[in-house]
DNA sequence: TATTGTTATACTCTATAACTATA
DNA sequence: TATAGTTATAGAGTATAACAATA
């Protein structure tokens, strides 16, 4: 059998023989995994009325277990500081987040969920996680471990580049 | 040492420890990683004009080693029909791509690389390749088949989702 | 009737930078 | 001077659906 990136690593062999194209099979391999994830993932997010950055932003929020400022919150989801603006506002309206003024700084507000808010968040996540596990249910558990160790290994020693 | 997602599922396990995470170990990691990639892959491809997008298509038609229709370039990227009249469009301006008519049916046409589109993937694409082995070096030879061979298990298992 | 490729439309999301009010 | 958060602007990119030509 052969999975979508062994066609491709045959076509470059045939046209590109010169290029030792083998790095493809794990991050082409990667790049197919996340597009099917991503659709699954967000299918579940969509019956919650979230998108991927929304559940990123009330995800934050509730397991921090405490209010964070909007700082805070796009550096950990990477967006702008005028995209998590936009975001929040969105929250609010709909009832799901709201802002409180600091107490320490008067530039500054705290962002928490509302009630609304953690009950949805609390409802997707559970979601989201029974969808992760389905997800998986290809590979056995020692085989996830192997999988969840080497990519932590990888992350290890690059994930530095993103801060 | 923790990574990213080893606090991620502390915090969890604080919060919601009815939930078990043990998938984000695998899936989030997934997710931490193709971020990282995507931003080194797409600083390679800025070298050479191109968008992920953009050299996608060119790549697909250079691998193919033949004229392809934009029928067969949108299925093999993934992108709708009308947006990949409007990538064309742009490859065409730019003069990497150009369209022939098609012999057999004259709803449909051929779309191949120019000399200057080729030249252009073949440079682009050896950089790429190049970037993806300096990437993996965290890993060792063996750790790096056994990581793409279990990528390639998974895939086998669920790329049906995507066709 | 169905399909190919294009066009027209409208939408979502974003980064950037200017702005305010504080620090 | 620097930082926190907001606002305003403009741009990139897309899907959708209507369309014309052909099968």
């Amino acid at each position: 059998m052969q999975d979508h990136v062994d066609k491709l690593l045959i076509q470059w062999q045939e046209h590109r023989p010169d290029l030792d194209c083998s790095p493809m099979g794990i991050i082409g391999r990667m790049y197919r995994a996340h597009r099917i994830m991503t659709d699954s993932i967000n299918d579940v997010f969509k019956g919650y009325g979230l998108s991927q950055v929304e559940f990123d932003i009330l995800a934050s929020l509730r397991r921090a277990g405490e209010p964070l400022t909007p700082t805070q919150l796009y550096h950990t989801v990477m967006l702008s500081s005028g995209a998590m603006t936009a975001r929040l506002d969105k929250l609010t309206d709909r009832g799901l987040i709201y802002r409180q003024p600091s107490d320490d700084d008067r530039r500054s507000c705290k962002v928490s969920l509302t009630e609304a808010g953690q009950a949805l968040v609390d409802k997707a996540v559970t979601a989201h996680v029974a969808n992760e596990h389905q997800m998986l249910t290809a590979l056995d558990k020692d085989e996830q471990a192997q999988l969840a160790g080497l990519l932590r290994k990888w992350l290890l020693a690059n994930e530095s580049a993103l801060k």
